[in-house]
DNA sequence: TTAACTGCACACCCTCGAAT
DNA sequence: ATTCGAGGGTGTGCAGTTAA
């Protein structure tokens, strides 16, 4: 929890309200206090404190996570160590704000985010052409999906926090790989090995359960989700095809994205696909025990799950390998 | 009507530095 | 070394407001 080495400070000035404030920059984050939020956000500082514990008490955010504890010199000149909120946080925070100053925020967000991976790979980017040049045009084309599909898109404030949710833990993972050496990046991520095949039998059993919970709870007896034709089974069937004698999907990782794909694109229900490919990618990862990471965490929450669907169903056919790679991103640890 | 949000007021804790 | 007061930062109760 406690981090005062290789502290910067970044100052946020707003001149129409005369807001000056010295946020902390440390960890490819930004650190700012209670009150600090609260001058940005336009809000009274008990309320940060509010929304603060009712983020963490309804575990949208982990406390040790994006809290720490710094030393500043206050205004009366003596050093203080006081807690800090990260980005995460105060993004979280900025969503539950309700003030006109907090929705100017949110947009402020949305763009320092873009900017963010932008310049972040800009700056890297000679370095990083001569590391993996592939890998840096699937960025590219990732950065531009998800720019696209803010643009165009009128999303509700989750939907539109689980798209920034995707944009940082994939800015996260690959600030993370740029890390390191050439060695190191030269050999390829770790991807699981298919053990358990998903049968047809499988999925419909699947499906069939979740409608009858979906019926339980919403008292809705109505079908939804009914095959078109063999949709779903030549689906299946895909996902284990062959090419010369290998798989064509040689992973789970490969089998699990694609499945999410196929589903959402491919349409073999005749209504529902979004929500069953989210469902059957969901079945798919825990039947083979790969639905949370070491930690116990899931390795892809709601939001990103509704973000991930939300591309796929918006993305152009001609990026499926960008989406197929971006969802494998979450998949490794 | 209800849940979520807001701001005020107050209590509390911590840190610092000066006084003892 | 200990005590004490000042002031920064945090948590919570309460009552009012707002939006669904």
């Amino acid at each position: 929890m406690k981090e005062e080495k290789n502290k910067q400070i970044a100052i946020y000035s707003d001149k129409k309200k005369s807001i000056k404030v010295e946020a902390v920059l440390q960890k490819e984050t930004v650190w700012l206090t209670q009150a600090q939020i609260g001058q940005i956000l336009n809000a009274e500082r008990s309320v940060i404190t509010k929304h603060l514990n009712n983020i963490f008490k309804s575990r949208e955010l982990d406390k040790n996570s994006v809290c720490a504890i710094f030393a500043h010199t206050a205004t009366d000149g003596k050093t203080y160590k006081t807690q800090y909120y990260s980005l995460d946080a105060i993004i979280s925070v900025g969503y539950r704000v309700n003030s006109q100053k907090a929705t100017q925020f949110r947009i402020w967000a949305t763009k320092v985010l873009r900017e963010h991976i932008i310049n972040g790979f800009t700056v890297n980017r000679d370095r990083l052409k001569q590391l993996q040049g592939d890998k840096l045009d699937e960025l590219e084309s990732a950065v531009a999906l998800i720019r696209r599909t803010i643009e165009t898109r009128r999303l509700s404030s989750e939907q539109e926090k689980g798209l920034l949710r995707v944009i940082t833990d994939y800015t996260n993972s690959w600030v993370l790989l740029t890390k390191y050496d050439n060695h190191q990046l030269a050999t390829p991520k770790k991807l699981s090995k298919i053990r358990r095949v998903l049968t047809y039998d499988d999925a419909v059993l699947a499906i069939d359960g979740m409608r009858q919970q979906l019926a339980k709870k919403l008292g809705d007896s109505e079908l939804y989700g009914r095959e078109r034709q063999e949709g779903l089974k030549s689906l299946i069937g895909n996902l284990y095809q062959t090419y010369g004698r290998k798989p064509l999907y040689p992973s789970l990782e490969h089998q699990a994205a694609h499945l999410l794909y196929f589903v959402i694109k491919d349409h073999p229900f005749v209504d529902g696909n979004k929500r069953i490919g989210a469902f059957l990618f969901i079945y798919f990862l825990s039947r083979s025990g790969h639905l949370f990471k070491k930690d116990g965490e899931r390795k892809i929450n709601d939001n990103a799950l509704v973000a991930l669907t939300l591309l796929v169903a918006e993305s152009d056919p001609k990026e499926k390998d960008v989406i197929i790679k971006l969802i494998m991103n979450f998949l490794v640890e």
